[in-house]
DNA sequence: TCAGAATATTACTGAGTGAGTATATTATGG
DNA sequence: CCATAATATACTCACTCAGTAATATTCTGA
């Protein structure tokens, strides 16, 4: 983070945390990774309406987080980039200190 | 981001992204870059009121972005760890790409 | 113990948002 | 052009959440 960020600035980086702060948006893009999809297989790989599919979709593509690619009726989504992967170790490696800390209090004697 | 990740720990991970997802805190963060800093310089220092620097903080908080300390009648706060520098250098970094490309499309011709 | 300062909490309100249903769009084959 | 399939959009409802104002809590010093 920059020694001095506009609120502007950081308006625009709230924004794009917000693309990643709900469980089903975490799913597709998850279900992403090993590849490009089209909305249907992403229907079924995550479980969700295909209207809500199709909106979280055009959400993240939006925030350039995935990448659209039209052939005849399907219309393919793939990542953006590997940074998804890099914000998501972060924060999983946050929760896993987490829980070990709390397991450490719940058995404090060994 | 792990191969498989179950829909319970996307959703901690979805948690800890909503805290980020928000001007207010953001600000509270980059406030706290330089170090410790107590309640009443923080509201100074971002321009929110009192209660809504004192809901953020408690947020932060709970989900282990800051480190609390009491010391009389103040409470100090600071920053957990550098992951937040770290995510937010990710977000900075596709914002100024996007705005790279705008540009170019802007005056394509050079 | 009382007054006052720093912080936290609560109740309320308004705006935003995710899910679901239905409908619209776009493209293909006949 | 029509039927159909794949995807997108519109609309509504319920819920969450950020901000505010008022109040509560905690601590210190007199």
């Amino acid at each position: 983070m920059a020694k001095s960020m506009s609120p502007e600035l950081l308006t625009l980086v709230a924004e794009r945390f917000k693309a990643l702060a709900d469980p089903a948006r975490l799913r597709l893009l998850n279900a992403l990774r090993p590849g490009e999809m089209a909305v249907g297989d992403l229907v079924e790989a995550t479980d969700l309406s295909q209207a809500n599919v199709s909106k979280h979709l055009a959400q993240l593509h939006t925030l350039g987080f995935v990448r659209r690619r039209k052939e005849g009726l399907f219309v393919f989504y793939s990542l953006m980039d590997k940074d998804i992967f890099r914000l998501c170790d972060v924060m999983c490696g946050r929760i896993e200190a987490e829980l070990k800390d709390r397991e450490k209090l719940l058995r404090p004697v060994g």
